[in-house]
DNA sequence: AATGCGATTCTCT
DNA sequence: GAGAATCGCATTT
């Protein structure tokens, strides 16, 4: 398993986005390793984007960590109880990021189960294993992902992202985003991409 | 299968 | 004070 240096997220966000699909996300967790593929993600580029965090260049004391070097999470709350983990990409000053919204677990499946329902993963029904991982805050619960992940450089030892040690093909759908019904004209950008026919996708 | 709604609190104006 | 890059459950089709 090979982590993913800093240049692949320096490159154009929707190619780094459309890349990081089948991609292994990989976090160290007390003593355990979680790890799931990256099946859904989608792309938000601030300058241009209504439904950015960044949008026209806006920086608050939340989003500035889109502002620094590639590679870096960025990690906000969402609704007041959800968490929603992004990886920053492209250049310092271009507020850039990836919403990573859907993964297919892989191991570490029982530390998952306790963090996301608080039971063993044998006692889960059908529809909980699906919705382990299937959504931007539902995965970031089974990966315990919280504000302390916030500004956390993916090029470190703890939590990071990996190339699969045996790649598969597959195809990638383009959609739009979801729930941004506020962006006007962004809202209908394709700039939400996933594996065709992957479980754990969010949304049709 | 689709639609509707309440939960809950951080962040920004 | 409003609204949010969501989720789970209830109700209806």
């Amino acid at each position: 398993m090979e982590k993913i240096n800093r240049e692949f997220y320096e490159r154009e966000t929707i190619q780094v986005a459309k890349d990081l699909l089948g991609k292994l996300i990989v976090k160290k967790v007390e003593n355990e390793t979680l790890v799931a593929k990256i099946v859904e993600v989608e792309a938000y580029k601030g300058l241009i984007d209504k439904a950015a965090h960044s949008y026209g260049g806006k920086i608050t004391e939340r989003n500035k960590i889109m502002y620094g070097p590639a590679g870096y999470s960025y990690v906000y709350m969402i609704y007041g109880m959800y968490y929603c983990m992004n990886v920053v990409t492209s250049v310092p000053n271009n507020p850039e990021a990836i919403l990573i919204r859907a993964l297919e677990p892989l191991s570490g499946l029982e530390t998952m189960s306790k963090f996301r329902y608080g039971k063993y993963y044998n006692e889960l029904k059908s529809r909980e294993i699906i919705n382990l991982t299937s959504g931007p805050g539902k995965l970031c619960k089974a990966f315990n992902i919280t504000k302390n992940d916030n500004g956390v450089d993916l090029c470190g030892d703890n939590f990071f992202i990996a190339e699969p040690v045996t790649k598969e093909s597959f195809n990638i759908v383009e959609s739009k985003r979801i729930n941004i019904d506020y962006a006007e004209e962004a809202k209908d950008f394709l700039w939400r991409f996933y594996i065709e026919g992957n479980k754990y996708i969010s949304k049709k």
